[in-house]
DNA sequence: GTCTATACGGCGATAGAC
DNA sequence: GTCTATCGCCGTATAGAC
C-alpha cells in the first residue's frame, strides 16, 4: 500500500474514534512510524487531509450500497436493508461508518459547510438507490402499499443513525428491526 | 441568576454546539463579559466543569422524562412517548438533549470512563421511568401483547437518537413516528 | 471574584539538510 | 520523502494585585 494510502486509512480511523480536534498530526504520522513533515509531503494541511478522508469515505459508501443492493444472494428487501445496517453496526473496523456518522451530525465548526456540501452530496447518491429499491418493492407489494417510498426511507435512515452507534452489539438491532419491519411489511 | 450557574448555562451551550476540544474557556469567559481567571474561582479546571455540566444534564433529564409522563394532558401511551421526542428536536434551544447526545454517543477520550459512568446512571432512571409507562401499555392493551418491554423500549431510544440530531425538522419525525407506531400498536 | 500578566505545553505548519 | 529543528499561536492553568 502507498504512503497516501497508509495515512488515509490510519487517519479516517483516528478522526472517527477521536474527532477532528482529538486527532493531531503528530499522532497519526507516529503511529505508521513517521514524523509529522511526512504528512506534509502528501497534503497541504489538516483540513486538506480531512476532506480526502470524506472523500474516500463517501465513494466507499455509494460502492458499498450498491454492490448490496445487487447481491443475488440477498433476495427480498428485507435481507438487503437488514444486511446495510447489521454490516455498518457489525463490521468490526468498520471506522468508514463511524466516521461517515459522526461528521455528518457533529461536524468541526470550521469545516462545517465544507463537511456538509460533500455528504450531502454523496448521501444523494446512495440514498436514492435505496429509495428506487423501496419503491420496487412497494410496487411488488413486499411493502405495505399504503406507505410512501420516503415515508419508509427516512425512518430507515433515522435508524441507521440511531443504531449506528451501539458497535457490536447486535442486541439492539434485533428489537428495532422487528419492530421497524412490522411497521413496514404489506399485511 | 449566580455567575457559577450563567457559567454553567453557557457552557452546555457550546459544548453542545461545538466540542469539548472545540471550546475554550477564553470563548466560554468573554461571551459572558468575564475573562478566564473568573472561571477558575468557580472550577477547578475544564474537565470539572464539564462534569457539573454532565450533572446538571442529567438531572433535568430526568425531572423532564418524570414530569411528561406524568403530565396529566398527555392521556395515551403514544402522545407521552410522540411528545418527549417532538421537544426534544424541536425546543429551539435545546442545547440540552444535543448535549446528552453528543457526549453519550462520541466522549472525548480523555473524558470517556467518568462520561460513559454518570450517563450510564442517568439513563437508567428515566430509560426505566419510560419503561414502567410502555409495560403498563402493554398490560392495558394499547400496545400489542405479543411484544416484550425491552424491545419496545430499545427501539424507541434508538429512534431519539437518530431523530434527534435534525434538529427543528419535524419533517422526518412524522414519517418514522407514523411507521415506529404501526410497528407497535395493538392491532 | 475578577482583573492583568505570565508560565508552560502542544498544536499546525515550515525551513533546510540528506 | 523523510528527517531534525524551529516558529508562532493558542490552549489550560496559575500568581498576585485590587
Amino acid at each position: 500500500m502507498k504512503t497516501r494510502d497508509k495515512i488515509l486509512k490510519e487517519s479516517i480511523k483516528l478522526f472517527a474514534e477521536q474527532g477532528f480536534e482529538g486527532t493531531s498530526m503528530t499522532m497519526i504520522s507516529s503511529l505508521l512510524g513517521f514524523t509529522k513533515p511526512a504528512i506534509y509531503a502528501h497534503f497541504a494541511n489538516k483540513a486538506a487531509l480531512f476532506e480526502a478522508c470524506l472523500d474516500t469515505i463517501s465513494q466507499e459508501q455509494i460502492t458499498y450500497i450498491k454492490s448490496t443492493l445487487e447481491n443475488p444472494s440477498l433476495k427480498t428487501i428485507e435481507t438487503k436493508l437488514h444486511s446495510i445496517i447489521n454490516d455498518c453496526i457489525l463490521i468490526q473496523d468498520n471506522h468508514a461508518f463511524l466516521f461517515y456518522n459522526r461528521f455528518y451530525l457533529l461536524p468541526p465548526v470550521e469545516l462545517k459547510e465544507q463537511i456538509k456540501y460533500k455528504l450531502d452530496q454523496s448521501t444523494e447518491k446512495w440514498s436514492s438507490m435505496l429509495m428506487d429499491a423501496i419503491h420496487n418493492a412497494i410496487v411488488s407489494g413486499e411493502i405495505d402499499k399504503s406507505l410512501t417510498k420516503t415515508e419508509v426511507l427516512s425512518s430507515y435512515m433515522c435508524i441507521l443513525n440511531g443504531v449506528g452507534y451501539e458497535i457490536g452489539s447486535k442486541h439492539n438491532l434485533d428489537h428495532i428491526w422487528k419492530i421497524f419491519w412490522r411497521g413496514i411489511k404489506a399485511n
